[in-house]
RNA sequence: GCGAGCGUGGUGAAAUUGGUAGACGCACUGGACUUAGGAUCCAGCGAGCUAUGCUCAUGGGGGUUCGACUCCCCCCGCUCGCACCA
């Protein structure tokens, strides 16, 4: 065989490449009984081109589905495309093409990208959310679950970009305009579908305790967006009225303080009240002015508390007290009843609107060693305290007094104890093209009526010519004009899509069975593979995406398909690669592409470096010398095994017996770096430290070349190297793995295990020290006794002099560690 | 404002979880080899000083401890998330 005396990254990566293509090395299968390790990477949106971030996160993904394989998992790691989404709309309309070939394009030339990479993904198993095959079994979901009640149709108010005809998320709202046409953003009512995440609060809550592998911080999210709160929902007439307001408190302790009441501006009971009253006029004119106002407001300010009275009184069902209502800017309809009872003495915001209002204000907890006093007071004092001047509740403590306020209203009748969330149903409509079609028909006879399934899928039109039509869906008659499944008339298909969100709520499962046909999966192959056993990906979805992938599995679970309560039992939330300080974006001009590094270093040095440079939750400052000493790194490995062949006819197994010091500490050293690069993995997949442990080696096996060391131990060595090393630079093991005589590939080799008696050391030192510093060495043998350490630490020249004649007041001994004289 | 996290050399980072602070890499400095070196090899590399050694040093201050980057309290700075949630 020619060798090779350079390390050629371009040739070796090519050819290992296309063995792995074409033996299909990393292809998976179903096999009941065999361990199995499911590792996923969030998949990617095909936007053209694959990012650093990219790199770093399938880097991360690729080492762990290596290293469980080689410790004999069945691992399944698999990857596809989440393909529907606006820029592709954006794309083509820019440039005259359809957003299907855009999107197909874009997902060919990234594919050859991370296969560059040498990825180790199953390609058998690669999907794409806007292929039919995929969403026909989203839009058979979608049905399942209209028929469950868990998804419905209401009518709210969405921000409106006139230009663009389509509804826009909060966040593509700035200062009150389109992000993308800066043309106003108006509120608009539409009717629009929901599912009904709400209904999975408390589970979705209560689970996360089960998420033990999950950043807390993560965890913390999750729950604060979830956001539960407990209180009481209690009822307060109307003063000469019919009509009862519901507020919800979570403070009924302070019942008692209440001296007005707010409602929001869209509040229904506002007209009602005023309707054919003096107020009527005002409370119209606020409201109206209010809702531009918020529509307009940008996000980090919060305007001054601003209201108006509407002339109507209701009665504090505690105290009999009768109190003004206002309608006012601050309070929100969608959280709780939209009606809140105002206790300005202890809430904040009620305590500005008083103070504006010249509403009074009435202290009913005192908090220890205080007493409040409305006329002097600043803010509100939200701190717990004693009860006062509340009736039978008056001494109680405040925590108690909750409790028996929620009772006291139970037992009237007039209020109960209620739990409320932030979280609200999640809207899904989305009037655009590139998405899944919503599976309904509209018919006016019969109403909304499910699309048969026998007829599934319903495809998005003009995804099979190159170009063509492909404005809104309401626009496309052909599509619409349909007939009704029920009744037979002419009827009106759904013309909104869905959110994009949903398709990688489900797409972990379908891996599992990416071609099954009967079904969106195959019930035996979810069972085996789910839940995901390490999932990775950017920490920006923290929320969203893993909340909705979670709250499908639910779904899923419920409808029958699934036995996991949860998708991801792990999560590793990897840091952003930054560079000058910031995120890479195309923005600020210091964005570096991945692949003219591969084209200038190769794959495995560029895996390489993005393992070694930071812990992967850590940001990653780029730094292109950095690419130079990975580079160096590899270059130093392929001369030390190419100059080295010979020692690979020696004994695969070390003779302890005869051994001289090199060779035994080389031998040691090897077992020592098996133990610590394997607990760097499995402790918290820190590539890193494990990157420097193996450089270690390396470099006491550089040294001790000289020093006449034993052939075997020389091949344990390198061979232990190429073992360690194969999981982060894959081309580069299996190359000189090969070279080096070896039949069977890395790739079906078992991760090294070290022998405890090999690495343990011949002697150790031990710090001696005085009054904890630092005075003194000893090298000892490991089976030295306390005493004896003591001894000899009390009698080293060094520790005397610090000692300074004095006697040791007491004498610390730590195990193989260390001596503290404390004098 | 609320919540979470972070702060260690010139620099990316280590530190067996309370036991030698700075492993490993980058940069830098000196040397070797060389026609040449941006290759390779060897050595040095926290700061200060009265330098074979000592003192100081993990954002600042205090505390617990024989011993603190690590635990506790206060402050400063940065990052992220949520944001009028009753």
């Amino acid at each position: 065989m020619q060798i090779n005396e350079k390390y050629d990254f371009k040739d070796i990566e090519q050819r290992w490449q296309l063995r792995w293509d074409e033996e299909k090395t990393n292809k998976v299968t179903h096999e009941p009984g065999r361990p199995k390790y499911y590792v996923l990477e969030m998949f990617p949106y095909p936007s053209g081109r694959i990012h650093m971030g990219h790199v770093r996160n399938y880097s991360i993904g690729d080492v762990i589905a290596r290293y469980k394989r080689m410790q004999g998992y069945n691992v399944l790691h698999p990857m596809g495309w989440d393909a529907f989404g606006l820029p592709a709309e954006n794309a083509a309309m820019k440039r005259g093409i359809h957003p299907a070939a855009w999107t197909y394009d874009n997902i060919d030339y990234m594919r050859g990208q991370l296969k560059a990479m040498g990825l180790s993904y199953d390609w058998d198993r690669e999907l794409a959310t806007c292929r039919p095959e995929y969403y026909r079994w989203e839009q058979k979901l979608f049905l399942e679950l209209l028929e469950r009640g868990l998804i419905y149709r209401k009518e709210t108010t969405v921000n409106w970009c006139d230009d663009c005809q389509t509804v826009l998320a909060r966040e593509q709202v700035i200062d009150g305009t389109c992000w993308r046409c800066d043309q106003p953003v108006l509120p608009k009512t539409m009717h629009g579908w929901f599912f009904k995440i709400t209904d999975y609060a408390e589970e979705l809550l209560s689970d996360l305790d089960k998420l033990s592998g999950w950043p807390e911080k993560v965890v913390t999210m999750q729950r604060n967006w979830i956001g539960k709160s407990t209180g009481l929902a209690c009822d307060f007439q109307v003063d000469g009225h019919d009509e009862t307001i519901t507020i919800f408190t979570t403070r009924p302790d302070t019942i008692h303080g209440v001296t007005f009441m707010s409602l929001a501006v869209e509040h229904p009971l506002l007209k009602t009240l005023t309707e054919g009253t003096p107020q009527q006029e005002a409370v119209e004119r606020f409201v109206q002015e209010t809702l531009i106002e918020k529509q307009r407001s940008s996000l980090d300010q919060e305007p001054d508390k601003k209201g108006v009275f509407t002339g109507r009184y209701c009665i504090n069902p505690f105290t009999g007290d009768r109190v003004p209502i206002y309608a006012a800017n601050f309070v929100l309809m969608e959280y709780g009843t939209g009606a809140v009872m105002a206790v300005p003495a202890h809430d904040q915001r009620d305590f500005e609107f008083a103070k504006t209002y010249d509403l009074p204000i009435k202290p009913v907890v005192q908090p220890k060693g205080d007493t409040l006093d409305p006329a002097t007071m600043e803010s509100a004092s939200v701190d717990p305290g004693v009860l006062v001047a509340s009736g039978d509740f008056t001494g109680t403590e405040s925590e108690q007094a909750k409790v028996d306020i929620i009772a006291h209203a139970e037992s009237q009748g007039f209020g109960k104890s209620h739990v409320t969330y932030r979280l609200r149903d999640w809207g899904i409509s989305r009037q655009r093209y590139w998405g899944a079609p919503i599976p309904v028909v509209h018919c006016e006879h019969c109403g909304i009526v499910p699309v048969p399934e026998n007829e599934l899928p319903v495809v998005l039109p003009g995804t099979n010519e190159a170009s063509g039509n492909h404005s809104p869906l309401h626009q496309q008659e052909e599509f619409i004009a349909t007939t009704c499944p029920s009744c037979g008339k002419p009827a009106r298909r759904e013309t909104d899509t869905m959110d994009t969100f949903v398709e990688s709520s489900w797409y972990f499962a379908r891996y599992t069975s990416p071609r099954n046909e009967d079904g969106p999966v195959d019930k035996e192959a979810a069972k085996y593979w789910l839940g995901v056993d390490q999932y990775i990906g950017g920490v920006e979805h923290a929320i969203l995406h893993l909340l909705y992938a979670r709250f499908f599995t639910k779904l899923l679970r419920d409808l029958g398909y699934l036995e996991v309560d949860e998708p991801f039992i792990n999560l590793l939330t990897q840091g952003m690669v930054i560079k000058d300080g910031t995120k890479m974006s195309k923005s600020k001009g210091n964005v570096v592409d991945p692949s003219d590094l591969i084209e200038q270093y190769g794959a495995d040095t560029v895996r390489l470096f993005s393992l070694f440079a930071a812990p992967p939750e850590r940001d990653l400052e780029w730094n292109a010398q950095g690419v130079e000493g990975a580079s160096r790194f590899l270059n130093r490995v392929y001369r030390m095994v190419v100059q080295n062949l010979a020692c690979f006819e020696a004994e695969a197994s070390v003779d302890t017996a005869t051994l001289n010091d090199a060779s035994r500490a080389l031998h040691r050293k090897t077992h020592q770096t098996i133990a610590r690069v394997t607990d760097s993995i499995e402790t918290n997949f820190h590539f890193n430290t494990a990157i420097s442990g193996v450089m270690e080696l390396v470099n006491q096996a550089g040294s001790s070349a000289g020093d006449g060391v034993d052939q075997a131990v020389y091949r344990e060595t390198l061979e232990t190297i190429l073992t360690l090393l194969f999981p982060m630079v894959p081309h580069f093991c299996e190359e000189l793995w090969t070279l080096s005589g070896h039949k069977e590939q890395l790739h079906f080799s078992s991760w090294p295990s070290f022998d405890a008696e090999a690495a343990k050391e011949d002697e150790l030192t031990i710090v001696v020290q005085v009054n904890g510093k630092v005075r003194s060495k000893l090298q000892v043998t490991p089976s030295i006794g306390d005493d004896q350490l003591k001894e000899l630490a009390l009698n080293d020249e060094k520790v005397i002099k610090f000692m300074d004649g004095k006697e040791p007041k007491k004498v610390i001994v730590v195990k193989k560690k260390l001596v503290n004289i404390v004098i």
